[in-house]
DNA sequence: CTATTGAATGTTATATCATAACAAGTCAAG
DNA sequence: CTTGACTTGTTATGATATAACATTCAATAG
């Protein structure tokens, strides 16, 4: 992957521009309640996140973000891009060395992310019956899980082989 | 993270080098099966894993490797951890860029780990129901799952903070 | 027994991802 | 207007991973 830009949304068409308004607008409901500060690069990165609709590497967004005059060192961007996880509105898919925007900001979803191997395209995937087992597995261990990462590969339904 | 091993096993005390033997020996019975060759590379690799009994980075893997006499290029590694995984025989955690031997072998067990993040710790949980809420998750999307990264951090239960 | 072939390994080189450390700018509180 | 906390920019390097090709090895077809 000369660029790591991985393509596609999720698996069903949708109104898109409504993504990224509905994104900033909690975005910045979440800088009022929480008192962080939604800094020009960090809401530019969001923005580029938002609008890719897609996972993003962050070398990949580093490149979109030195276009529009930000720093073009590694650095702006991880920091950036740390600042959105922490605060939700954004997740990293690991399996992927990639970066996402949150699709469902607010709620308190850990998420699970569905990842085409084909197309990859990247789902997030209603994930609270997952969290409540990981928590059960964990409870019979004495193990306090704090965050999670769930992750699965395989085919979405626009790459899966038609039936005969 | 210079050297990327990361400390101590399961959460429990066991005899330690029952797992060693265990996990050969169900190595042997694989390769009796499926007709796959387990080299002396490789086998060296799962004995180091199974011998650390925690997880360890390629490259930590490499040295040792290359200490016993056999290449100490990454791609050696690589490929014989790739072997492992692709096998069964040995897991990939992205949380931490390492591997750890499968401590279940042999059970169709898609496993879920559990990180420490203050002693590095990893457990591999029971993760049947884990996996079925995947699957059904999944499901709803028309998604087909084929492997799934099953990960969460937090406090295993030595590095808890004790209750008042 | 050798020639062929496919798999595995060794090696070189480089790509890709990520962060430490410090300098410089910004902004609000005192 | 100065202090102090935070953010951003920059330099440099560290850590992880793979492409591409050369070499070796083992099984087997001839």
């Amino acid at each position: 992957m000369t660029s790591s830009q991985v393509a596609d949304p999720a698996f069903a068409p949708h109104d898109h521009s409504h993504c990224t308004g509905a994104g900033l607008a909690w975005a910045e409901d979440l800088v009022a309640a929480k008192g962080v500060r939604l800094t020009p690069v960090r809401r530019r990165v969001l923005e580029i996140l938002l609008e890719a609709h897609r996972a993003m590497g962050a070398y990949d967004v580093l490149q979109r973000l030195a276009a529009d005059g930000f720093g073009n060192q590694p650095p702006v961007a991880y920091r950036a891009l740390e600042f959105l996880v922490e605060n939700g509105l954004a997740h990293r898919i690991r399996r992927l060395n990639a970066f996402t925007a949150c699709r469902h900001p607010g709620q308190d979803h850990s998420p699970a992310f569905l990842i085409c191997r084909l197309c990859d395209a990247v789902a997030e995937a209603p994930a609270a019956p997952v969290r409540a087992a990981m928590d059960a597995a964990a409870a019979t261990l004495g193990f306090a899980i704090e965050r999670s990462n769930l992750e699965a590969s395989g085919l979405c339904p626009a790459c899966q082989p038609v039936p005969a």
